[in-house]
DNA sequence: TGAATTTTGTGACAAATATCAATTGATGAC
DNA sequence: GTCATCAATTGATATTTGTCACAAAATTCA
C-alpha cells in the first residue's frame, strides 16, 4: 500500500480544481522511490521515461554547456518533475535531473501516463492543465531573463521565491539566472 | 460557409496526428477576421478572450519594459496565437499583440473553447498537444537566452528560423533575443 | 575533531554590451 | 517625385559583466 498516492492525488486536485474522488489511478502504475542526495535520476543522452512527483526533497535540471553546468530548474516537495521534451518527444534528453537533498519520489512510467489518457479523459484534463501551468511558468521566466540586469534578475527571484534562495546554493542559482558565480557574489554582498 | 475552418482543422491534424475526420468543431464557434499592418489585437490589461489562429500574416507578442517594447514571440500563418497567461488565468494580459502584416485569422472565443473542452476528450487532447507543444518552445528558448551571448543569440536565431530574420526589422528582433538594436546592428555587420 | 573538499568572496583586469548622439538609408503618404 | 517618418548604422564612451587567480569561509566525512 503506497502512502504517497493520496499526497498524489491531493497535489493534481489542487492543480487542477477536479475534485479528489475523480482523480483515478491504479497503484500498479506508480513506483516509490528514494534517492540520496547528488544522485542522479536522470543523465544526458537517456530517454526519459518517467513522470515524478516529488514527495519530499529537492531536485535540479541541468545541460552542459562547453562542460560548464547550467541550470534550468528547481523542482521541490509537491511538484513534478520530468525532461519536458525528452518525455514527450522520445528524444534522448539534453538535461540531467539530480537530487540536491535526500528525495522520495512517485514515479509514473511513460507507458502508463499514456493509459491514464487512453482511458481518461480526466486524465487528458489532468495533462492539459498541468502542462498549460508549465507554460506560463516558462514564459514568465523567458520574461525574468530577456533584458533584465544580473541584479534585477537577483531580486526578481528573491522576491518571486525567497525560499528557493535559503535552499539552493549560490553556485547552482547564478547559473540559473544567467550569471557567473562571481558576479552573483558581488550582488550579494551590495556592491 | 468559412473556408478556413479545413485550413485551420489541417493544421490541428498535422499538430496532434489526430485524424482530421475526427477534429470537429461548429462553425459559428469561429469568427473570421482580418486586420491591416500595424492594428493591435489585444491590449495590455485587456483579458485575453480568444485563440486566434492565423490564416496569413504575421503578428508579434511584446511587453512594455520602462516605456520599452520588448519583444516575447512572433506568430506566423499557420500557427495559433493568443496571450497564453491571460487566457488561461482570466487575467488582464501584461502584453500587446498586434499585426506586423496584413493578417486573416480565426478567431475561438475563450467560452467556446471551454465548451470544447468539456463536451469532447478529442478537443482535451487537442489543447494538451498543442500547450506540450508550446512548452518545448518556451523550454528551448529559456535555454537559447540564458548565457548566450549577444551574437550566439543571434546566429542561433538565423540557423533555426531564417524566414523570421527576412521577415521581421531588426529592432523587433533585438528585443526579442535581448540586445539593443545597435549591437544587433553590429553584430550583423560582423564587428 | 580536524583535514580535505567544496563553496563563497575579492581584487585586478579584460571583454562584451549599453548608452547617447549623430548620420545615413529606406519607406510610405501625398 | 518629394518630403516626412521610421529604421539601420556608426562612433565615442560608460557601464556591466566575465575571467582568472587566489583567499576565506563553510561543509563534509572519516
Amino acid at each position: 500500500m503506497k502512502a504517497s498516492i493520496e499526497i498524489l492525488k491531493a497535489f493534481l486536485s489542487k492543480s487542477t480544481q477536479i475534485p479528489v474522488n475523480q482523480i483515478e489511478i491504479e497503484e500498479s502504475y506508480l513506483v516509490e522511490k528514494r534517492y540520496k542526495r547528488n544522485e542522479y535520476i536522470l543523465s544526458e543522452n537517456q530517454v526519459c521515461n518517467h513522470v515524478i512527483y516529488i514527495v519530499s526533497g529537492l531536485i535540479r535540471s541541468f545541460y552542459l554547456k562547453d562542460g560548464l553546468e547550467i541550470n534550468t530548474a528547481f523542482h521541490r516537495e509537491d511538484a513534478i518533475a520530468c525532461s519536458f521534451n525528452s518525455l514527450v518527444n522520445r528524444v534522448a534528453s539534453n538535461e540531467f535531473l539530480q537530487t540536491l537533498e535526500e528525495t522520495e519520489v512517485l514515479e509514473l512510467p511513460y507507458e502508463n501516463l499514456l493509459r491514464l489518457y487512453h482511458t481518461s479523459d480526466k486524465w487528458q484534463e489532468i495533462g492539459r492543465i498541468l502542462t498549460e501551468k508549465e507554460c506560463v511558468f516558462l514564459s514568465n521566466r523567458v520574461t525574468f531573463l530577456n533584458f533584465e540586469s544580473a541584479k534585477m534578475k537577483y531580486l526578481n527571484l528573491l522576491k518571486k521565491d525567497p525560499e528557493l534562495i535559503q535552499r539552493v546554493s549560490m553556485q547552482h542559482l547564478a547559473s540559473y539566472i544567467g550569471v557567473t558565480r562571481e558576479t552573483l557574489s558581488r550582488i550579494r554582498s551590495g556592491i
